[in-house]
DNA sequence: GGTACCAGCGCCCTCTGCTGGTAGCTG
DNA sequence: ACAGCTACCAGCAGAGGGCGCTGGTACC
C-alpha cells in the first residue's frame, strides 16, 4: 500500500478486478496478477473451501482494456464468491467527495457505510464491488453494508442488502475510471437465467433489500488486502443448475415457490434454506433476518423481536418463574429449563449419546463438547501461550495463570486460591475437624489424600519385577514397603564392626572416624596451631577454646555434690550415681582432681551444650587412649573412671549425631 | 399473535487426577 | 551436616453437571 501511488483520489479506492475461476485458469491469471499487482474476485464452487489469494505487488487502479481482461468465466453457479481487494488509504476529504459522485450517478449510499478505518493508518480505505467477469459493464450492484462502520477485524459474517440493481455507472468503454461516471465497475449480482422463473410470492417481500452474506477478513498482504466472501443466499430449485457463472442475485425474491412441479406450493426464504408450506410462516421467519426490534424492556432498555422473548426477559429480572417442578422446589422461567432440569434431576434420560463410548448427556452441548475428548479438538487457544482449551470455561479459568487472579479466598485463613476446589480442599485438611483419612490397604499408612494415597500405593506398594537387595544382609524384595520393613530389623544392630579392635557401631560413618585411631588419620587441621584433629567437631571445640576470645565454655554442676561438668549428659548421669550412693567420685576431690574451671557461672547463663568433647574431659593425667576412644581429646584426664565415662564410643557420637 | 417446545450458547460449578515444591523425618 | 524419602500441599487442567438466557419453529 505505501508504493501504490494513485495520481487520482478516487483511484484510491479498493478495487476488484475481476471474477475467475478457479482453480482451472488460476496459474495464468495468478501470474498475470502478480505481475500486475492487482486484486482478485474469485468464485468458490464449495464455500468452505475459501482459500485467500495473495495479492503481490502494488495496486493496480485500473480495470485492463477491453481485450485484454480476463475472459468472462463459465463456472457452476455457488453460493459463495470470493473477493480478494485492497485497501488504499482515502482522505475523509476523499470520501465525501465521493459520496457526492455516488448520489449524482443515483446509486444509493453505497460510500460512507463502506469505508473501512485502518488500524493505525490515520487514514480510511473504501471498499466497493466491482465487476470482474465483464469489463464492459453498465449496470451495476449498489450495495449498503449494514448500517455502521466495521473495523476491519470485525467483519467477520455480515449481511448487506442491495439496494439498487442494474444502475447504469461506468462508461461505455468498460475502461475502469477513477468515478463510476468514468467507468468504474461495480460488482454485477445479474439475474441470468432466473428471469424465466415463477415470479416471487410478493407477500412480506421486500423489493428495495436482498441480503448476502459477506465474509471479511484480511489476506495474505496483511492489511494491505481484503479478502470478502459473498454467500448468495437464493435458494435454488432443486436440480435446477444456474447456466451463468456468475453470482447472481435475484433483486425482488424474498421467497420463492420451490415445488411447484409437485403441486403442493412451498415457499423459501431466499436469505437461507428455510422452507414453508404457509406464507405466514415464511413471512414470520424473514423478519428473524430484520434487525427490526420492536419489544423494549423498560427495566434494561435491551430489545427484542417478540413479545414472548421480551417477557421471558423480563421475568429474569423480576424473578418470576412461572414454571415450578413438580419433584422439588426449583422453579424456572421458562418451560425448557423445566424439563431439562427434570432430565438432570429427575428422570435422567439423556437423550444424546456418545457413539464412541457409553457417555450420554441431556443436552446435545454437552455432547458436542463430550466429543471433544474423543477428537481432542481444541477450538479455544490462549492469546498468551500455547494451551488451548476445549471449552471456554477452561480457556478463562487458564487465564488466571497469566494475570495472577486468585478469586477465592479463604475465610479463616484468607489465603487465595485459583480454583474453588483447591479452597475447599484447603479448608477440608487446614481448617476443618474429623478430617477424612484415606487407609492404605496395605499397610498403616493413613493419608490425607487420595491422590497421595495413590503415590503412596505406587511409590511404596507397587510390585517391582527387579528385586530390590536389603542394605544389610542378602535379602531381596520386589516391594519397597517390604524392603523398609525389613530394613528397620536392622536398626540396633552394630552392624559396623571394628577390624582391630571389638568396637562395632550402627552407622558406617561412625565406624570410618573410628578406624582413624588405628590408622593415625586426623584429617582436620588447625590453621591457627596446625593442630591435627580426627573429627571435624573436635577442630571446631578447638577453635572456640582456643582461639576464640568470646568464647565462654558451658559448666554444669552436679545439684548433690556441686561437681562440674562440662556436659549436660554426662552431669545428669553422675548425678544419677550420686542419688544412688554408688558415686566413686565427687567433688570433695578424693583423689579426683576436677577440671580447672573458669569462674563460676550461673547455670541459667551456661549455655553451649555443643560444647567441644575435648572441654568435657578432665585435665592431667592419661593420655586420651586412642586406640581404644574414637574421640581424640588430644588433653590428659584425672582418672581412667572419668575418661571411661566421658568417652563411651556410643555416647560421644550420639552426641555428635546431634 | 401467543405459547410450548426445542436448540444452542454461555457461564459457573464440582469432582477428579496429575504435577511439582516443600517440610519433616530418618539414616 | 547431609541426602534420601515421603506425606503434605497448592496449582492446574480434564471432564462433566446444571442452570440462565436467547432464539427459532410448530402449533393453536
Amino acid at each position: 500500500m505505501a508504493e501504490t501511488e494513485v495520481s487520482d483520489p478516487l483511484e484510491q479506492f479498493t478495487q476488484i478486478k475481476e471474477l475467475e475461476l478457479m482453480p482451472e485458469k488460476a496459474p495464468e491469471k495468478e501470474e498475470e496478477e502478480e505481475q500486475d499487482g492487482v486484486c482478485r474476485v474469485k468464485e468458490h464452487p464449495c464455500p468452505g473451501e475459501v482459500e485467500a489469494e495473495s495479492t503481490q505487488g502494488a495496486l493496480q487502479t485500473g480495470i485492463p482494456e477491453g481485450g485484454q481482461g480476463p475472459e468472462p468465466v463459465t463456472v457452476e453457479d455457488s453460493e459463495k464468491h470470493l473477493l480478494t481487494l485492497q485497501t488504499v488509504p482515502l482522505s475523509s476529504e476523499d470520501v465525501g467527495l465521493q459520496e457526492v459522485r455516488w448520489h449524482q450517478e443515483g446509486v444509493q449510499a453505497v460510500v460512507p457505510q463502506a469505508v473501512v478505518p485502518l488500524a493505525d493508518s490515520g487514514q480510511q480505505s473504501l471498499l466497493w464491488l466491482e465487476d470482474g467477469s465483464q469489463q464492459s459493464l453498465h449496470q451495476c450492484v449498489a450495495v449498503n453494508l449494514q448500517d455502521e462502520v466495521y473495523l476491519l477485524q470485525e467483519m467477520e459474517l455480515m449481511q448487506f442488502p442491495v439496494l439498487e440493481e442494474h444502475v447504469a455507472v461506468a462508461g461505455e468503454d468498460g475502461k475502469s475510471a477513477a468515478s463510476p461516471d468514468e467507468g468504474m465497475a461495480l460488482m454485477k449480482f445479474e439475474k441470468g437465467q432466473k428471469e424465466d422463473q415463477p415470479e416471487p410470492v410478493a407477500e412480506g417481500r421486500d423489493d428495495e433489500k436482498q441480503f448476502f452474506l459477506v465474509e471479511a477478513r484480511l489476506g495474505d498482504e496483511g492489511r494491505n488486502e481484503i479478502v470478502l466472501t459473498i454467500s448468495n443466499l437464493n435458494i435454488e430449485e432443486p436440480g435446477d443448475k444456474p447456466a451463468s457463472s456468475q453470482p447472481h442475485v435475484e433483486k425482488d425474491n424474498s421467497a420463492k415457490i420451490q415445488n411447484k412441479t409437485q403441486g403442493k406450493r412451498s415457499f423459501h426464504c431466499d436469505i437461507c434454506k428455510f422452507t414453508s408450506s404457509r406464507v405466514s410462516s415464511l413471512n414470520r421467519h424473514i423478519k428473524t433476518h430484520s434487525t427490526e426490534k420492536s419489544h423494549m424492556c423498560h427495566l434494561c432498555l435491551k430489545i427484542f423481536r417478540t413479545v414472548t422473548l421480551l417477557r421471558n426477559h423480563i421475568n429474569t429480572h423480576t424473578g418470576t418463574r412461572p414454571y415450578k417442578c413438580g419433584d422439588c422446589d426449583m422453579a424456572f422461567v421458562t418451560s425448557g429449563e423445566l424439563v431439562r432440569h427434570r432430565r438432570y434431576k429427575h428422570t435422567h434420560e439423556k437423550p444424546f449419546k456418545c457413539s464412541m463410548c457409553k457417555y450420554a448427556s441431556v443436552e446435545a452441548s454437552k455432547l458436542k463438547r463430550h466429543m471433544r475428548s474423543h477428537t481432542g479438538e481444541r477450538p479455544f487457544q490462549c492469546c498468551l501461550c500455547s494451551y488451548a482449551s476445549k471449552d471456554t470455561y477452561k480457556l478463562k479459568r487458564h487465564m488466571r495463570t497469566h494475570s495472577g487472579e486468585k478469586p477465592y479466598e479463604c475465610h479463616v485463613c484468607h489465603a487465595r486460591f485459583t480454583q474453588s476446589g483447591t479452597m475447599k480442599t484447603h479448608i477440608l485438611q487446614k481448617h476443618s475437624e474429623n478430617v477424612p483419612k484415606y487407609q492404605c490397604p496395605h499397610c498403616t499408612a493413613t493419608i490425607k489424600r487420595k491422590t497421595d494415597l495413590r503415590i503412596h500405593l505406587r511409590n511404596l506398594h507397587a510390585f517391582k519385577d527387579t528385586g530390590m537387595p536389603c542394605r544389610y544382609c542378602s535379602a531381596v524384595f520386589h516391594e519397597r514397603y517390604d524392603l523398609i520393613q525389613h530394613q528397620k530389623t536392622h536398626k540396633d544392630e552394630k552392624k559396623f564392626k571394628c577390624q582391630y579392635c571389638s568396637y562395632a557401631c550402627k552407622q558406617e560413618r561412625h565406624m570410618t572416624i573410628h578406624i582413624r585411631t588405628h590408622t593415625g588419620e586426623k584429617p582436620f587441621v588447625c590453621h591457627s596451631c596446625n593442630k591435627r584433629f580426627r573429627q571435624k567437631q573436635l577442630l571446631n571445640a578447638h577453635l572456640k577454646k582456643h582461639h576464640d576470645t568470646d568464647f565462654i565454655p558451658t559448666v554444669y554442676e552436679c545439684p548433690k555434690c556441686g561437681k562440674a561438668f562440662s556436659r549436660s549428659n554426662i552431669m545428669r548421669k553422675h548425678l544419677e550415681k550420686c542419688n544412688s550412693g554408688q558415686k566413686k567420685s565427687t567433688a570433695s576431690g578424693k583423689g579426683k582432681r576436677m577440671k580447672k574451671r573458669k569462674p563460676a557461672i550461673p547455670k541459667e547463663a551456661v549455655k553451649g551444650d555443643e560444647a567441644a568433647a575435648e572441654e568435657a574431659v578432665p585435665v592431667k593425667g592419661e593420655q586420651c587412649p586412642g586406640e581404644v576412644m574414637p574421640v581424640d581429646c588430644g588433653e590428659t584426664v584425672a582418672g581412667i573412671e572419668d575418661l571411661e565415662e566421658y568417652m563411651s564410643c556410643e555416647m560421644i557420637l550420639n552426641m555428635l549425631d546431634k
